[in-house]
RNA sequence: CGGGGAGUGGCGCAGCUUGGUAGCGCGCAUGGUUUGGGACCAUGAGGCCCCGGGUUCAAGUCCCGGCUCCCCGACCA
């Protein structure tokens, strides 16, 4: 069959000898819709915390989604290879990450002492292989890519598959000459993760997204947009703009402030605002809105020297992820009262005006304006006239605002709006940081010697599966895509009269000479019981055969998907049925 | 790591307030009756009530400590 996955030779497997069952109540693990789907259907078990067992019937998936990926990332000139899940710690610390990683990377050492770490990514590894097999710009550029167990002591695993602690992933890097060939190929690789889901009946958006921990300068996500998601995403309805909270932008019109009025102001003057220590009292109280004042926030990066002073325009919030790549650390702590005291100041008094000893660090929207209400760094005291630039310099000037529901869209203006999504893969340019620190050298043709230009994209393996099921699902359970359901076919047997149970026979014979990927229902059991299971299970064409069906002259036949079902006679059942699964393929053909 | 919740036959839960023989539904086993939407009857097996300590004549229940798991947040793919 075209385009079809293979499942080890293994077409048809009777449920009296299938190992695991179904489960009738939600399992109280489960909150998500998937999860529960999941662990009901016999798919997976869970060991420990984020740790699961993939059973039969979604390992038959899983080796489809991989076999998905595989085409796809061969169509576009992958290469597949396997690196090691145990890495020695020197390859860790070239690239300087076994310093940056912390606790969710599981380190130990071997029995001569050596240390040793579970590789979650192969960056390390695949920059090895590259510097000790590559030469000569002639043999750039390639990909190279594997599908991988991987293991990260996550802080928090959730949802099932969706955030697993050991999980299974299709990792893939490039190796370029230049910037340029690198950005030539990016858009390749996002067109065959689009294609990857799709075909596993996952519709993703792409979106632009934090480098995080991998690094480099450009980076997407492509994510499931569902209400169980843990991202948060900013779309604009109007022009097609999407990213990641964490890197969203937007424009931060003014609207009537004080400052735009008064190009002018007079100098700072301090006025009493007892009690008054948030943004809303405060400009309620002087009757200011809130785009005219500041808000003061301080920081410590990672590591906490320097405090960091952060001014943002009052009606904005701070997206701390922006902050943290504009300090150039991997994350910001906020300051707590105590610490606050120390210095001398009081929450919500706060202003950059006549502090030092602090990185001082302002939000863009206060770039433009004057006469802003800020903080007089003294209790129950604000600052009227707070002219930025003139009564307090910024050592940064970045956009450090996060970005919500309604704000104005960074490239059209329109409204925007914020989804809840998972992020299924992602795809990172990841430039040179990897090879010239590791030392992945080239000879090129004029010569010289160059950094080898790297792009990495990862995608969830079992993440897509957990994707797969919330999307392709109704109440009574799992509606799979044809592409990647463990069986093609549910054949059942009602009634234990040796006329039907010789016809379902001969159609499970049939159906296994032909290769028909089948799941033989030959359970002693009630009616009821084998169609809830099926709905539960879930696979694309089921096939009934009762005394009933047989009076009605053959099988019936039912799409997972549509309600209504027909009545085949038994000698055209095997033509049918291969038609039908031909036609359920068509309608995720790509391209 | 902060906040909340839960650990009792395989699964889902009650019992704990007010200490006194460990229960229910599903599942499992055996026999029988059933077979188009999670059937019925009968019989039966299955428990370190998360672990450790304490209080008490007596602890699933009360007290102290710990572990595990789930949810929200932080963080992350």
């Amino acid at each position: 069959m075209p385009g079809q996955a293979s499942c080890g030779g293994t077409y048809a497997m009777r449920m009296t000898k299938a190992f695991g069952k179904t489960l009738r109540e939600k399992p109280s693990e489960a909150e998500m819709a998937s999860h529960e789907l999941m662990v009901r259907a016999g798919l997976i078990a869970k060991l420990a915390a984020g740790i699961y067992d993939y059973l039969p019937l979604a390992w038959r998936s899983v080796r489809k989604i991989e076999d998905i990926m595989r085409r796809e990332m061969d169509a576009i000139g992958g290469q597949e290879i396997n690196m090691p899940v145990v890495n020695p710690a020197d390859i860790w610390q070239e690239s300087g990450r076994w310093y940056d990683i912390g606790p969710e990377m599981v380190r130990f050492k071997d029995r001569s002492g050596r240390d040793m770490c579970l590789a979650m990514t192969h960056e390390e590894s695949v920059t090895d292989l590259a510097r000790r097999y590559v030469d000569s710009y002639r043999q750039l550029p390639f990909v190279l890519y594997h599908i991988q167990t991987k293991f990260r002591d996550e802080p928090r695993s959730r949802g099932g598959l969706v955030r697993a602690r050991e999980f299974i992933m299709k990792d893939a890097y490039s190796f370029h000459r230049d910037s340029e060939d690198l950005q030539r190929y990016y858009p390749h690789v996002c067109r065959a993760y689009e294609r990857i889901c799709n075909a596993c009946g996952v519709p993703v958006v792409k979106v632009l997204s934090d480098v995080g921990m991998m690094g480099g300068n450009m980076a997407h996500e492509f994510t499931y947009l569902t209400d169980a998601g843990e991202d948060t995403l900013i779309l604009c309805p109007e022009c097609g703009y999407a990213a990641n909270r964490e890197v969203a932008t937007f424009r931060k019109e003014r609207a009537g402030t004080v400052g735009s009025e008064l190009p002018k102001v007079g100098a700072t003057e301090k006025v009493s605002t007892p009690g008054k220590n948030t943004i809303e009292l405060v400009c309620d109280y002087l009757g200011v809105d809130p785009t005219a004042s500041i808000k003061t926030m301080i920081y410590f990066p990672q590591g906490g020297e320097k405090p960091a002073l952060v001014a943002i325009r009052g009606d904005l919030d701070i997206n701390e992820r922006k902050l943290a790549n504009c300090l150039k650390t991997s994350e910001v702590r906020l300051a707590t009262p105590e610490e606050l005291e120390k210095f001398g100041l009081v929450q919500g008094y706060m202003s950059p005006v006549g502090l030092e000893g602090f990185t001082v660090v302002a939000d863009d929207s206060l770039q433009e304006g004057s006469g802003y209400v800020a903080g007089a760094n003294e209790k129950d005291f604000h600052l009227k006239n707070v002219v930025p630039g003139r009564d307090f310099k910024a050592d940064v000037w970045a956009d450090i605002a996060s970005a919500r529901e309604g704000a104005p869209c960074p490239v059209c203006g329109h409204p925007l709006d914020a989804r809840r999504g998972i992020e299924v893969g992602n795809t990172f340019m990841l430039g040179t940081k990897y090879s010239a620190s590791m030392g992945a050298y080239f000879r090129d043709e004029d010569g010289s010697l160059k950094p080898m230009v790297m792009g990495c994209y990862g995608m969830g393996v079992g993440r897509l599966l957990a994707c797969i099921i919330q999307e392709n699902r109704d109440e009574k359970g799992i509606i799979w895509p044809v592409t990647v359901a463990p069986y093609h076919v549910h054949l059942l047997s009602l009634g234990t009269s040796a006329r039907v149970k010789d016809a379902a026979e001969g159609v499970y014979q049939r159906f296994n000479e032909g290769r028909v990927e089948v799941l033989y229902d030959d359970r002693d059991e009630s009616a009821g019981v084998k169609f809830n299971d099926a709905d539960l299970l879930g696979m694309p064409v089921r096939v009934t055969i009762s005394e009933r069906s047989l009076d009605r002259g053959g099988a019936e036949i039912k799409l997972r998907r549509e309600k209504g079902s027909t009545i085949v006679p038994l000698e055209e059942l095997y033509a049918t049925v291969n038609r039908m699964i031909q036609e359920e393929f068509e309608r995720y053909r790509q391209d």
